[in-house]
DNA sequence: AAACATTTCAAACATTTGTTTGAAAAACCG
DNA sequence: CGGTTTTTCAAACAAATGTTTGAAATGTTT
């Protein structure tokens, strides 16, 4: 049983499965609409993974894993060098997001919709593992973020984290709505101003 | 052919599915889940809305309408009576919305969640009727919003409308995570409460 | 009551869903 | 090479999906 290498198609089946679940959402992808695209037998997801759903918390897993355990580094430095601003924790938490976006082998567009769809789709639950490691870094940064408003209640910054969790899965999940929508209004833009823009917003809220 | 009144089914039907709609999305639900919980036959769904599709869009409509028509009321009033604020604009924007909610038959938390996911999920469509009223009340609370912003360029004000949106949907879908997650520094509270906190956090993201 | 339209319902429709099977193919190793 | 394990694949599985059918039941009108 090799353990770290991957057997080719074991790999285009999770690229295969990211990009359908980024365009599409988790609950309305099939099999066989995974296993079409990656041009791999119907067979083999359950060979591989056990289960659809097995596919899916690999596909979450690979791609929280690693933000994550940034996002743990980056508040580690912040932390070390004193007692770090709203904005500081804000970028210290979306940035290894944007990150892993950019560097992303996947089409921009399809990368972000499924990191978006991560935090707002339902009935999707994380795998306990990955549940636990979100645990860890909420609690980091919802101690972090109080003590950066000290004219906040614990209360009132738990909602305006909440909130900027909402503008953020919103906006990478539609961000190309708005372009439709905006009748000409609003022209396509890097995907790093539009951030900026949430970033802005978000740190807004927070003052009081 | 009774044109105005329900036969019965016709509205436990409406009613099974909304509050089934509001709690797994629109993708998950099915048409015999719909029935059951109705208490009606299978068919009864083809029979009056002439498929699973135009039931769903039967239910957004019926509770789109009367919102997005108390939507354009009150921007009249307010435009009648001089140039209204961000916060006044939000105010008119959400307040139907909020209205709707608190006067519903249903739990108030399931009536709550589907209106977060009318926004929110995908790749669910409006249909055409409904998304031709959007666009009417968009076109309006835009021009507004941007009116009421001086200093920011009409790109920024659609961003934070778009923001602002988002900050909403996923508020009303996943309010009661917070609670969850918050391992006890969060209490439930009054939906008015939070949506105070709503329109906080958005106005101040309006700032410049 | 008779005639008509509307509504209900059990049963079956054809598809699609995730998963399993068992044998064939490929890869690996001594 | 031969033996073993790993991986692929066509086919079939049971269950669930939205929809249709045609006859009963109910309601309405004349």
């Amino acid at each position: 049983m090799a353990a770290g290498a991957g057997s080719g198609t074991r790999e285009a089946l999770l690229e295969a499965a990211a990009s359908l679940l980024a365009e599409k959402g988790f609950e309305t992808v099939s099999v066989r609409e995974i296993t079409g695209l990656a041009q791999a037998n119907v067979a083999s997801v359950n060979y591989h993974f056990g289960s659809r759903d097995g596919l899916i918390d690999a596909v979450v897993e690979k791609m929280t894993d690693p933000v994550n355990r940034e996002r743990l580094e980056r508040i580690d430095g912040l932390e070390a060098a004193g007692e770090p601003t709203v904005r500081q924790l804000l970028e210290a938490f979306f940035d290894p997001l944007f990150a892993k976006i950019q560097g992303s082998p996947m089409t921009k567009n399809l990368f972000v919709k499924l990191m978006g769809r991560m935090v707002g789709d339902r009935p999707y639950q994380f795998s306990d593992d990955v549940m636990a490691q979100f645990r860890t870094v909420a609690r980091r940064f919802v101690q972090a973020f109080i003590n950066a408003c000290p004219g906040l209640t614990p209360e009132d910054v738990f909602w305006r984290i909440h909130f900027s969790f909402g503008v953020m899965s919103n906006t990478l999940t539609h961000r190309d709505l708005l372009t439709k929508v905006s009748e000409g209004m609003v022209n396509e833009e890097e995907l790093e101003v539009t951030m900026t823009r949430v970033l802005d917003f978000c740190e807004a809220g927070f003052k009081r």
